[in-house]
DNA sequence: GACCTTTGTATGGTCAGACCAAGAGCTGGA
DNA sequence: TCCAGCTCTTGGTCTGACCATACAAAGGTC
């Protein structure tokens, strides 16, 4: 798992100096892949497991930082049954956090955080074309009508389209897919936002074409017409963006 | 330090139990957003901050440890201009980590990790069916005739189906959708290899037919045709787990 | 006996201080 | 001039102690 794998030319392996936290790392990824080690479970208390695994207790709370910052564990001080370091069910927002600060740093350029939208909110959208529960139509419904409010500021307006989204992603029915596109919005809401108000007078000329945007693709997912939701969803996006030339690079 | 925020006002504040670490973590994200500190640059060394924060170096250490988990942070030993611990420039490397625990924990059904790779494989192929360079194509050649080889091991076989895929959307240009496609792909990896060895015999036909579809996705790239490359990599894809029912969930 | 208070215990949270190990740069001798 | 070895900085690790929290059990009060 510490990426040190082959890489062995001329037989000279430059000796992947392990530290010693991230052994335990493995160890802990190890039990969990094996499958000894579910959702809830609990570990052994610190000072336990670094004498079964012969290390300082220190080592063993440095992995346990590394992995609870990932969202892996959850650490509970006392003696109840929630207590101690248990593995914790990966929530989305582990993974939200962290493409949000891959994309938040401009690591990426904006067209490829619009490539990536696309892509992934085309797969959502013709998934919940073909099986989107009624509920799920409802809701997106209810949010339709919540951004029709004409007193709507910028703010909660982005809000709501993030919302939309995110409803268009869970509507799909994957839970990857939904947790990817999620993050991705969640990255660009405060650029959106920054967007938003630097429109100026063209803000409600645009407001009001993301809402027919958003009403005709609802129409379609209704219809069940996964091609047209498809396509719908990509003009949308694509055309949201060139409409918005100030974003520039993701941050 | 030792977390006396006591806050008594007559109100009922859930006291927001900030531990010594995360206080850190807030002082560090504050340089960094603050652009005190941009990628590269170093920062005190650990016992100076300490000291400067009036924590323990445990504390210190264990903020730095959950910040480089996340590939924020890089620590190095030494007195060079490279040593200390410096901003790193986020790598997809804990993008990877991170995902690849998802899917080990079973998160996420193995239908929905196939359909997030059709998703984002199929942008890539667009994009490099438009765009790929030469050089792109030549590595992707590459690998083609390597898995060629009659000698090959199913392991080995895997590594280079692995890094196949993973090329095919650096060809397509864009980081974001490659690092997620590698995310993804190298979250399989265990469980493919499981798969593969598990085929007994019919792995023959089924390799063979892998390469197939890999020689004909390359020369749907090399003709420029979007379209075909998209469509054959989805079948390839789909055709693929459909053969392999043993998966089960992705763990 | 029911209920509240006190004590006990397990567990993470934090600290202090020590020594090890890697790496760059300085220094002195060949 | 060049290189071996020392030195200093810095992260890596360990030990052992004490604090804070949350539940559990024992004990006292009405």
């Amino acid at each position: 798992m510490t990426g040190s794998e082959i890489d062995e030319r001329g037989g000279w392996r430059p000796v992947a100096r392990a530290r010693t936290y991230e052994l335990v790392i493995d160890r802990i990824e190890e039990q969990i892949v094996g499958g000894q080690l579910g959702v809830g479970d609990r570990l052994p208390p610190e000072r336990e497991l670094a004498q079964m695994l012969g290390v300082s207790r220190a080592a063993v709370r440095e992995a346990f930082r590394a992995l609870e910052a990932q969202g892996v564990l959850r650490m509970a001080v006392g003696t109840g049954p929630d207590s101690g370091t248990t593995v914790a069910a990966l929530t989305s927002q582990a993974l939200t956090r962290l493409l949000r600060l891959h994309v938040g740093l401009a690591n990426f350029p904006l067209r490829d955080v619009v490539e990536a939208r696309v892509a992934l909110e085309r797969a959502s959208a013709r998934s919940a074309a073909q099986g989107a529960s009624a509920e799920d139509l409802a809701e997106l419904d209810a949010m339709l009508a919540e951004m029709d409010d004409p007193e709507l500021d910028r703010d909660r307006f982005n809000e709501l389209d993030t919302a939309f989204h995110v409803g268009l992603a869970e509507a799909g029915g994957n839970r990857l897919v939904a947790d990817m596109t999620t993050a991705i919005r969640e990255s660009l809401r405060r650029p959106l936002r920054q967007a938003f108000h630097d429109l100026g007078d063209a803000w409600e000329v645009i407001a009001a074409g993301l809402r027919e945007d958003h009403r005709r693709i609802v129409a379609a997912l209704r219809e069940g017409d996964a091609d047209l939701a498809e396509q719908r969803v990509e003009e949308h996006i694509r055309g949201f963006y060139a409409k918005i030339p100030g974003i520039g690079s993701a941050g």
